[in-house]
DNA sequence: TTGAAAGCGCTAACAG
DNA sequence: CTGTTAGCGCTTTCAA
């Protein structure tokens, strides 16, 4: 293992100019206190070296680190990744938040933990140390997590809380939930439907009550009953298996399911039993993952916006560190419905 | 922005278990000259306090950075991204990677090149220079790009080669294409087909050409001629379209498509002229991409094992770095096929 | 086997 | 506006 140096450093830069370090320093850094000319001078010899600042030198220095943590969790990232069912989170975080990320010279790192008792703690303390970020990414199920943020604020790391709304720690963003919920349903109220079923996602995640909620009001502003069409499920396929037989024997000929997976439980059950869709049962998936597009018949389905809700948290992370003022209130960027060919009006 | 210093640090360790710095250096690095009564004491104040060390530190001490760069092509990856199509090759390297890396300590970090012109030699040492990983992870396009060997061989940084077969600087890692090809087509011959058509990826990437012989040597196996049968395509949709017009009309009654994205336009090709699949033509695509298990029917497809390759990139990344022997030979990690149903025998 | 000293590349604090 | 002086937390010498 050959000893490695870095190849061309400030020192280097700063003789090549005919400065100090300081004032090479405080031109990578944009610091104003700097004569043009001789920034000029400087970042001549910047470019002409090809110098890059190591990062590692710039925390030890005790500045940042250009590091933001993506959280995820890991049971369920992993078992998505194994699983390829196309189900894509970590792929739009990384459009939004890598490629926002790279073009403020950041960069964005995955980290999986496990959600369960302790562990998160110890991972998490033990990633801060060994990477010291500039900020964190908190996606559900933990954007809300006490422990986490606790944690988090004895540090004084820079948090986005994605899929929040309570304020706390660090800045909440938000896909709307509510609003997507309402949107979806509204959209099968529209087109007749009395009796629309809702699968719900599992209660650890605060979002499951948001989409309830919207469905709620949706069937409300429609003067639709709810009884009985409010199935909870898991996020899970098994889960959405249950929760479509109820629903459909409760006389639904809509669902609006909580996630892709459970939309797909729903195709299935909708086979076994001869419903077509949409002529018997229109169906509306929580997510816009790419699989929805290959089902048959294709999804209509709410688009979360993963990649710019993700760009946003890295944006406002970033202006954070660059000293920029705190706005508490949630950063909502808005989710869309995207209308294909599984709804329909009732009884078609 | 608070000043944020390491809670715990080496120095707090030495403190506490009463040595110096250098023996709990030692500790940490598992060297072999501490007594195991010295080294217990020293573990025990580590637990306790929770230390863990600063990786820039580390870094900045002249030792490992404990970071693995995965390069990957800019233009493609953000436009699977974008196009949601359910292309899941980054979920598969960070499957196998990024928890190989958590494993022994490291992080995989993903980072995104330009292809084109002089762009990836400026961005790779710029990421060389501010991240100094102990290795990088080549992934095709760029696996045997001699710019980018070169660069890195000047920084005596760690070198997997993913989709690469010739020798060179760092070591090559490959999935068998030929050995994919010759399974693929091997199974339509065995299914009774006489006119196997194939559409081929890029030159620009070698596997490509791999799997050409592939093909080629399974043909000549069966004693089947290839005239007509080969068609170019970019890995693209609509050269897809193309491809598969022309195979058609010189006769397919079978085809091989080298990705997933080609295989769906076999699929609209058969739709559009009528051709049902797999009774009048049978299709094996290149990538067992979740999409392909939804079409209709859903396809027999290569599956290859990226996640395992990666795995096995940063096993031996980081065996390099612990000073271990380096075996110069291509790590070969078979594909497999899986069957579905869109092969049959022909005129069924 | 252990410890003390020096330095990695950079920035913060202070002078000038 | 610019330069000097101390570290940051760790590892590598080297010495004991």
């Amino acid at each position: 293992m050959a000893r490695r140096r870095q190849a061309v450093t400030i020192k280097h830069v700063a003789a090549d100019a005919g400065v100090s370090l300081q004032t090479v320093s405080r031109v990578i850094n944009k610091e104003a206190s700097v004569r043009p000319e001789m920034a000029e001078r400087v970042q001549a010899s910047i470019d002409k070296l090809g110098y890059v600042p190591s990062i590692a030198a710039q925390r030890m220095g005790g500045s940042r680190s250009y590091l933001i943590l993506a959280l995820n969790d890991r049971e369920r990232t992993i078992a998505d990744w194994r699983e390829r069912q196309g189900t894509d989170w970590v792929d739009q975080m990384m459009l939004g938040g890598m490629v926002k990320a790279a073009e403020h010279g950041y960069r964005l790192i995955v980290e999986l933990v496990d959600t369960h008792s302790d562990h998160i703690e110890r991972e998490l303390s033990a990633a801060l140390a060994a990477l010291r970020p500039d900020g964190v990414i908190l996606t559900p199920p933990h954007s809300e997590n006490p422990l986490i943020l606790k944690l988090l604020e004895a540090q004084h790391v820079s948090v986005a809380r994605i899929g929040s709304l309570r304020d706390g720690y660090g800045f909440a963003l938000t896909m709307d939930d509510e609003r997507a919920g309402r949107l979806a349903t509204a959209h099968l109220a529209e087109l007749g439907h009395a009796r629309i079923g809702f699968i719900a996602g599992p209660e650890a995640y605060e979002l499951s009550g948001w989409r309830i909620e919207g469905w709620r009001q949706a069937m409300a502003a429609a003067g639709l009953g709810t009884e009985g069409l409010l199935a909870r499920g898991d996020f899970g396929y098994e889960s959405g298996l249950a929760a479509t037989g109820a629903l459909l024997d409760a006389g639904a000929t809509a669902i609006v399911a909580s996630n892709d997976r459970m939309a797909l439980a729903v195709l299935e059950v909708a086979r076994t039993r001869g419903l077509s869709i949409p002529g018997d049962l229109s169906l509306v998936s929580f997510d816009d993952t790419p699989i929805v597009r290959f089902t048959h018949p294709p999804l209509t389905a709410v688009v979360q916006p993963i990649a710019e809700v993700t760009a946003r948290a890295v944006e406002r992370i970033i202006a954070e560190q660059a000293g920029g003022e705190f706005d508490p209130a949630p950063e909502v960027v808005p989710a869309s419905l995207t209308i294909r060919t599984s709804t329909a009006p009732p009884g078609q």
